[in-house]
DNA sequence: AACTATTTATAAGA
DNA sequence: TTCTTATAAATAGTT
């Protein structure tokens, strides 16, 4: 509009098409903005450049979420109640679902059995009985690696006890170590080697060593209650 | 800005602020509407004259709800997120929720049990059984059940058969009817009443009389097979 | 709604 | 980006 007539048409040079935007943006809002005084109304402009760059203006004592409520409320629309009844139809669903899996699993705990027929009832007897069958393999299976772990767990402890005792034995009957004075440290070690493998055998300790008396103990002694 | 410069601030005659809100209104969709073309924007302009009348311009192949969308994408905010947040909170607890169950009930039909240790599966075992004996009380209590109606409903029919019997003797015993010629419609069912009840109580139905054949003489018989 | 004198906006250049 | 300025466009007041 000065220096010569222009053709409005897309500006294909891109650093004038975004000085244009940003001469024209700042035209388009202080015109917003006298239209705003001049007429008591109000305008709200929300504005995205071509490189996606958002731009707004409202007019004074308003604001942008006051301005789109008031827009809806004209219009008599709700532009997001689609959005919203959406959610609404999933959660009902949902809530349905929910319903049904919570009666499945009472109809399997042996509650609400009343509006089931023969067949039905025949089905989920037929269900539980091989369900339970898995769940007394899968339990049996647990036990059966857990025992395992403590025999291989004990068996190790056993070895490592006896090559001990061996090397006491091989110590004591070593001449080099029959020399040695009794008062040393070593005394106390071939004393307690005097004792026997049985008194280790009962101490030890499969696993959790520093919780052996009490807990530890019972891991092997259980198992047959469960069975 | 024509024939006399104007001070910027509320036009008081009513008549002459709606007509510069009118023309100004133009004025202002026009530039709009260059700046999308010139610039490759996009453009929404919504306003509200001072009584309350709604007038919007919006960049051609947008739609104000696309706009909104945008906006509150671009600024990172949801102006109607207090009013979703709730809902949204409570879908996903409702998932959730929804995912336990079904493992659950994935549990009770013996999948899933890797992640349960020795004491989950022997009280699930536990329930199971208790639920199962549950189950099975339940069929029979049903079978018990449909068999006594069954029999009531037998003996019902036994005794109208009976009865039936009783009257068609004591008509053919009574001299009034051996007086009557045997020509008439009479006879046949004399007649037929001679075959003795053993006849009628073959065929007997309890139920569903249209449905006698196959199906009513199986509910009877193939109950023993549930057991 | 049309006209037009004048103000305002702005395209191009710096 | 901002300033300048010639010129196009918008528009206030009038008809």
């Amino acid at each position: 509009m000065a220096r010569g007539k222009i053709q409005i048409k897309r500006i294909e040079n891109t650093t004038n098409r975004q000085v244009t935007y940003s001469k024209r943006r700042n035209g388009l809002f202080k015109k917003a903005n006298e239209l705003t005084v001049l007429c008591d109304a109000k305008v709200s402009i929300i504005m995205f450049s071509s490189t996606g760059k958002l731009h707004e203006y409202i007019s004074p004592s308003t604001s942008t979420k006051q301005f789109f409520d008031q827009y809806q409320m004209t219009l008599g629309v709700d532009l997001w109640n689609s959005h919203y009844e959406n959610m609404q139809e999933n959660l009902k669903k949902l809530k349905d679902v929910n319903r049904n899996l919570r009666k499945e699993i009472r109809q399997r705990m042996g509650d609400c059995l009343n509006d089931l027929g023969m067949e039905d009832l025949k089905l989920l007897e037929e269900e539980m009985d091989k369900a339970a069958k898995v769940v007394r393999e899968r339990k049996y299976k647990v036990i059966t690696n857990q025992i395992d772990t403590q025999r291989k767990k004990f068996n190790n402890e056993k070895e490592v006890h006896n090559r001990l005792l061996r090397d006491l034995d091989a110590r004591a009957e070593d001449p080099r170590f029959a020399l040695i004075d009794n008062g040393g440290e070593y005394e106390s070690v071939i004393g307690f080697s005097n004792l026997g493998p049985r008194m280790f055998a009962l101490s030890l300790q499969p696993s959790h060593p520093s919780a052996q008396s009490g807990a530890a103990g019972s891991d092997l002694t259980t198992y047959p209650l469960l069975f």
